[in-house]
DNA sequence: GTTCGCACCTGAGCGC
DNA sequence: TGCGCTCAGGTGCGAA
């Protein structure tokens, strides 16, 4: 699944093919993806192809195309659950996608890049650039959080900010418009690395509390983007189809039943918003108050 | 205004 | 062999 680290090592692969080319064409094979365009799957192509792409910009796990010469400022890309792009020469034999291939964009070196996406949940939009004020982003766009790896981000007034909500740490964490850029699986990892339950109230942590969680999922997405992304789902990959290699260091995610690699206590799933979380039942304890739930 | 729950979607894995 | 169920989960929207 693409967080941040995944989404910013497939804006590294795009930038050198696309910084500079022109889209001379865009084939969209299935709508699905272009569900955001208000004018329709048709507006979308014809907004983009023949623009000039300037850079590949990213902020959370959202990313864009800044588009020169055409009536939108940018492409924007959401990879969602499975959404990768893919890139071949057109000249030679078209790579089998196994039929998840949902846009494909021909670019003027001879090039194609593919949006391939399984579970659809992956979303492109043609969109406008707005002022910000860490910026210009897309309209879409405005409404995220700057991420943990911006220069910008300001980790004492996020924490602030995270402290006068009245949520639980995992829900926050996972909260875009707080703080951007962190999944399911970064979120658990950090609060493992601080002995945090994703269930504790975000008001009984204190200012240095909090800003701790927040610099243990900064560090932990700067080490997997270091790796490459974490990669332990085969649906994820970068531009030319290789895989990350994070998976091995996690320490909590995805690892039920094995040994806490700081306490050697077991490592517990549990469900939460409708999905699964991960912790040792010894470093992290059920917050006070919650037992049994 | 803020918080919460659910729909969206496909394929792998599993039990029967 | 094949069917049906569960699970994976980021986002956006409506409800509370």
């Amino acid at each position: 699944v693409p967080e941040l680290p995944e989404v910013e090592t497939v804006r590294r692969g795009l930038l050198p093919l696309l910084a500079g080319r022109r889209i001379e064409a865009v084939e969209v094979l299935r709508d699905r993806p272009l569900r955001r365009q208000p004018a329709g799957p048709a507006a979308f192509a014809a907004a983009v192809a023949g623009a000039a792409v300037t850079t590949v910009e990213r902020r959370g796990k959202y990313l864009w195309w800044v588009l020169d010469g055409a009536p939108v400022d940018a492409l924007v890309a959401h990879l969602g659950m499975s959404g990768q792009f893919r890139v071949h020469d057109r000249a030679g034999p078209a790579p089998d996608y196994r039929g998840h291939e949902r846009v494909r964009f021909l670019l003027d070196d001879g090039r194609a890049l593919s949006f391939v996406d399984q579970r659809t949940f992956g979303w492109l939009l043609a969109d406008r650039l707005v002022a910000g004020p860490a910026g210009p982003v897309p309209a879409a766009v405005a409404h995220v959080a700057l991420d943990p790896l911006d220069p910008q981000f300001d980790a004492a007034a996020t924490a602030q900010a995270m402290r006068r909500r009245r949520t639980e740490l995992k829900r926050a964490l996972l909260d875009q418009t707080l703080v951007s850029g962190i999944g399911n699986i970064y979120a658990d990892e950090a609060l493992w690395r601080v002995r945090r339950h994703g269930r504790t109230p975000v008001q009984t942590l204190g200012q240095a509390a909090a800003r701790a969680v927040l610099d243990a999922a900064a560090e932990v997405m700067r080490t997997a983007l270091a790796a490459g992304g974490t990669s332990f789902d085969p649906l994820y990959v970068n531009v030319n189809g290789e895989s990350g290699w994070f998976a091995r260091d996690l320490a909590a995610y995805g690892r039920e039943g094995l040994p806490c690699r700081r306490c050697g206590a077991g490592i517990v799933r549990e469900s939460f918003m409708n999905r699964s979380s991960y912790r040792c039942r010894r470093c992290q304890r059920t917050p006070r108050g919650l037992a049994g739930r």
